[in-house]
DNA sequence: CTGAAAGCGCTTACAG
DNA sequence: CTGAAAGCGCTTACAG
């Protein structure tokens, strides 16, 4: 391996001039020349451990995410990742598998590798979570959830679910089934219902009634046909692409058509929506913008420069065959 | 931040003493003490970038995926990822986006970052792939993949498909397609092939027709109204799930009901062919397992203990909804 | 079993 | 603009 000692003795100069060089001091331009030439002809590159053991700083960015097998998390890191790579910048993956107890071990656990920042791809944010920010001391990015104590880069849940409500209702839907999930989840719990609830007002005589289910797509097969059998909507909406997917699982199992029989909506755009038959209409995130954006800002937040404290990301309602009109 | 030279003097001891404490080197059972409880009292933790300066090996290992978004990548990333946590190893996630460029670079970087070693999730291994492995003289794992260079952990696509042709002949299908991809990648565009073509060898009469998509759905849905017009088969056999989605799709745009006037059949077990309407049959893959067993295998290299050139890994025939019984 | 010393490959004041 | 020196936090022979 060849290091900065042999770069610098093979141009006839200082260690300090060569690390000089790489880091951008000042360096007459025949020297310059020289290193440059020696560094190329060698194939030098410098050792990351010596560089991150003396400056006590290291380009690598910190993701954590809830779960690895999920459209929303790869689109996202894909996003992260490629804005990294130009900058030359490192990411580090940290998994959590839905575990707040890990993902809060990870965040320490990060700290440790010395990660300039962390981008956090958010589900709850509890006191733990606040804690072990505040000892770890590091640049910290949001993404999905929004907090007072961070900045955060977020999908526009509230506006997509108003319009997408809007939409629906626009369609004749009356009477109408909102499958949600928990508002431990601000953003997917809340701010979607919230938005929805707002579309759904702003139209009389329309009958609302909301459930809850998990994220998880079997659970939402199960709730399903119960909600069905006790209130028998034109249509459901549904907080997640998935919870959408298990509702048409469902509506086929107990033969019901789509959308003639029972109209189903979702939120998120992952790309089997299109797939399915019918294909889903649903407010799509663009989750690969968004970790773009994450990544821009957390680099801009370890440089200390200075950035809005919530980033907006767009959505857009996607029109596809899953609801029926009414009129 | 307290260093190793901190933890020594408030233990009384000389530095070389907490390292060997650190590294399992022979120590008294009362110096053993003092030191434990000095760095449980300031929750030491070693610095990372010391250590690996200093020992010239680090317990990273760095895993280079084809693409992130995908099912069989993340469900194997668990897998390496769940059993390296067990071993305090870390991971780092390389992402070649699709592009065998991308990913001979990627090989580089790791290198650079000196991994302890290289898992590679292979699609295609080119003499570039060669040439870089040797160059930087790392313990190299393919998934998915084999190779004479190189140990691997594979999934058992010859037997698999072998299986899953004798089913849907044992089903009656008499006229079948084959979609499949290019035989650049060994494993779904030959092995697969092969091993299906070896079940109908040894039915006589029946009819076969082999064609080719790539692995995008859309793709899929585009071949498959051709392959419908040209050669009219009772089954399409689909190299991977993402091509049966495509051939579901397709069928659905044409009117066709699946299973009655049209069979379908996949590879991969992807958790969502589980939700289409009708259920995919398919040969599943244990990604998670074999992601598992690589990583295991990855350490055993690295520590030079002796490992199999090739392991396989399990595989199953999901006998679900989309293919017909015809007698 | 234990300690003093050297050194891994860098960067960063400091002096010239 | 350039160089000599110190030191980041470890590990590893070596000597005792």
């Amino acid at each position: 391996m060849v290091t900065i000692s042999d770069i610098a003795k093979i141009a006839g100069v200082a260690k300090s001039t060569v690390s000089r060089y790489l880091n951008g001091g000042s360096i007459s331009e025949t020297t310059k020349k020289k290193i440059e030439n020696v560094i190329a002809a060698t194939g030098y590159s410098p050792n990351k451990f010596a560089q991150s053991l003396k400056a006590k700083r290291t380009n690598i960015i910190g993701t954590i995410v809830p779960r690895l097998d999920s459209f929303a998390t790869s689109q996202t890191l894909i996003g992260i990742d490629d804005h990294l790579r130009e900058l030359d910048c490192q990411m580090v993956i940290s998994n959590s598998s839905q575990d707040l107890k890990r993902e809060i071990e990870n965040i320490y656990s990060l700290a440790k590798q010395k990660v300039a920042g962390i981008i956090l791809l958010a589900t709850e944010i509890t006191t733990e979570h606040l804690e072990a920010f505040r000892t770890v001391q590091l640049p910290v990015m949001l993404v999905g959830q929004q907090h007072d104590q961070f900045h955060s880069v977020i999908h526009n849940d509230y506006d997509a679910a108003y319009e997408l409500g809007k939409y629906i209702l626009a369609n004749g839907h009356r009477k109408i089934a909102y499958l949600g999930v928990t508002e431990k989840d601000v953003a997917v719990g809340i701010k979607r219902k919230e938005g929805f609830r707002k579309a759904v007002e702003e139209v009389p005589g329309s009958k609302v009634r909301y459930f809850e289910t998990s994220f998880k797509i079997e659970h939402s097969i199960q709730k399903v046909p119960e909600i069905l059998e006790e209130f028998n909507p034109t249509i459901i909406v549904c907080a997640t692409d998935n919870i959408a997917l298990g509702a048409l699982k469902a509506a086929h199992m107990n033969r019901l058509r789509v959308p003639d029989d029972l109209s189903i909506t979702g939120f998120g755009g992952y790309e089997i929506t299109e797939i399915t038959h019918p294909s889903i209409t649903t407010a799509k995130f663009y989750y690969r913008e968004a970790g773009n954006l994450a990544a821009r800002n957390m680099v801009k937040l370890v440089n200390e420069e200075e950035i809005n404290q919530i980033t907006f990301s767009r959505y857009k309602i996607l029109e596809r065959e899953s609801v029926d009109k009414l009129k």
